[in-house]
DNA sequence: CCGTTGAATTAGACAGTGTCTAGATTATCG
DNA sequence: CGATAATCTAGACACTGTCTAATTCAACGG
């Protein structure tokens, strides 16, 4: 009668959590998306795994501690989400590219708070290393889409960084402008089926790209 | 003797300041640009304006309602920003064009967290006719030009209001891109003039419109 | 010219926030 | 088993936004 909270509720109640890092990021991504990006409450996440309020600091410092630690792992779920739509993709480097672009969507959409913590704050720290080497591998991501459709490295071809540039402007341009008006502004998306959706989004992501000169 | 602090300070420590509101949303532009969009506070902008804490409530009852009042006021010098570039463009449609994209860029890079305010918060009231009328009249900027361009009405045909969103997200894309990341990904831009630069986000503006035909 | 009405502004209080500290609890390991 | 260090709690502090009552003043009708 005296042990009988373990097995179940072990580690829950049990002064020392055992995985209080994990628990808190899944609480502050619970938060972030609940009371969205501006009443994000330190104090609130510590409620939400059932901790004391000063317990966080102990894992992250700070606020911004937590924030750059989510802000880190939000990077890994926004390349799986363009993974996700590459993997459907046709075997072709410009479908690839637009599936990408179209995950890029995705993933502002379905976490529009994360998305902003991510790209638009200045609340994660910039110079954590788990946050610029997600930052890294999205962005080397674009690179290589570039360098298998211009057969040319961006890295030393200024042209092809030249699309990088517009690429990436065009995908983040279309997720940020989405996750900011809703669909208020561009009613005539609202009856469109996903894949018109989809079609519409992709069309707009390949202008990105030169004039193709139409090769077969 | 009792009477000295009148010519000039008149109106400042008066009691009755007579033009608080302006004064007010003129030291919270300054505190949300020094304090950057995250440290901004509404006591901190009473501070500035010499000012108990309590006033600003009076004149715009919430620190949304303050904030939703400068983010009004952005749009004016956001149009303004993109009216510069403008004039000095060659009388081309799609020259306008870019030339608008531009002044988006200049307004976006010159004042960060305004911009931030304006896109990429919840914080001020969406609902609120100044702020309406003054995104309105951006999109509708846009708009026009897009008609010039293509000569046709973006309201009534779809392609056309396609290159609207392509401009508009290509513009967007690259002004969010800048001050989030800096140039710092784009190191090779750091060495370039400022008429190279505009060239370089010129030529990417251009793409947001449909593989030209090269018409003369 | 004077008193009254109402708007502008102040000052104090309140709950909530992030961070700091001292203390309590427990896991770990010699 | 006992010491050490990590973990977590609880209280305090300065700060925030908002609310309220009390002050100050401008304006206007008598």
């Amino acid at each position: 009668m005296k042990r009988d909270s373990q097995a179940r509720t072990r580690n829950r109640h049990s002064y020392h959590h055992g995985d209080l890092k994990r628990a808190l990021m899944d609480a502050a991504e619970l938060e972030l998306a609940a009371k969205g990006f501006e009443g994000f409450s330190l104090r609130g996440v510590a409620k939400r795994a059932d901790v004391s309020h000063g317990a966080p600091a102990h894992h992250f410092t700070d606020v911004s501690g937590l924030l750059t630690a989510i802000a880190a792992r939000g990077y890994q779920r926004f390349i799986a989400a363009q993974n996700r739509r590459e993997s459907e993709a046709a075997d072709d480097p410009k479908a690839k590219l637009v599936a990408s672009g179209l995950g890029y969507i995705d993933f502002a959409v379905d976490n529009p708070s994360l998305f902003r913590l991510m790209f638009s704050s200045g609340r994660p720290d910039k110079s954590n290393l788990d946050l610029v080497q997600g930052a890294d591998a999205a962005f080397e991501k674009l690179v290589e889409h570039i360098r298998s459709i211009t057969h040319s490295d961006p890295n030393t071809d200024a042209p092809a960084m030249t699309d990088v540039f517009a690429a990436w402007a065009v995908a983040h341009g279309l997720a940020d402008l989405l996750i900011a008006n809703g669909l208020s502004r561009a009613t005539f998306l609202k009856p469109m089926s996903a894949s018109e959706r989809d079609d519409f989004f992709g069309e707009i992501i390949l202008r990105a790209l030169p004039a193709t000169r139409d090769e077969t």
